[in-house]
DNA sequence: CTTGACTCTGTAGCGCACTATAGGGTTTAT
DNA sequence: ATAAACCCTATAGTGCGCTACAGAGTCAAG
């Protein structure tokens, strides 16, 4: 019943795919679990750790923060916890995954009509693109 | 001829709707004028300032970094130019703007199936989000 | 003549997610 | 015995756009 295959911190970010530093790192914000040390101090990981690294990259990619990641692990690991509340955060998620959208939306939509109106031979004191932002676009 | 209604940093951070650090701030950036200094050491500033600030203000909403505007402004003042240099900022920016909106996209299609296969009521051991983020979701 | 509201400089801190550096100790191979 | 490749801690630095001190000087009103 011993525990075998125990992982150096060198293989667990290979392994990973991340730096050695970005384990400590994780380590030392409570996302991973707390390794053994060998006799000498160096760290001992279980294989599992990897998933748990990997689960931290799969939560980065869907837009969650290191914060909230840090929030889902202990809703995960919350004994007889129900979906709904990994379900608020996923929601909470999706919204401001879109308010991100709609502003950089706003941004886009304000922008290509300058584009479309600006005239590469023209100079620069025509800019309609510079002549807007020295304007009081205080409307909406 | 003389240089009528200087205002003192307090007025031009008010009028500009900044803080008087951010104006200080800027001057350290190089983003706007150097202002005269009285003989106490007090910025002076022509009115011309506020639009200065402001113009920062507008090409932050259109999403241009500080950096960005530094750019813009010198631009600007570059006797001789022609809209094509700005337009070119302006094209990038707008491809910039569609990345950041192509990958929010992308996190919100992958999690809005997720939350509707979520059953609120379900026990966290069979939730389909973590289950997402356990899996190795190495296919794009 | 003192109070309060302004101004000045220079430096440090914030939040984010690392990344790098200094200055050590350990393990493995030759 | 020594060198390479690994590991350790603690601290500082990155980029962004401010924001907040500390410690001092200035100016107008009462």
């Amino acid at each position: 019943m011993g525990t075998l295959l125990m992982l150096q911190i060198g293989k667990v970010a290979k392994q990973s795919k991340v730096g050695v530093e970005t384990v400590r790192f994780y380590e030392n914000k409570g996302l991973i679990d707390i390794p053994r040390r060998n006799p000498s101090g160096y760290r001992q990981y279980p294989e599992s750790v990897v998933k748990q690294i990997q689960f931290i990259q799969h939560a980065k990619t869907l837009g969650f923060s290191l914060r909230e990641i840090s929030e889902l692990i202990s809703l995960k690991s919350k004994p007889g916890a129900r979906c709904s509340s990994i379900k608020k955060t996923a929601i909470a998620k999706i919204a401001d995954i879109q308010e991100k959208i709609d502003s950089l939306e706003r941004m886009k939509k304000a922008l290509q009509p300058l584009i479309a109106q600006c005239k590469a031979s023209d100079p620069i004191s025509d800019c309609p693109i510079l002549g807007a932002l020295d304007k009081h676009s205080d409307e909406t």
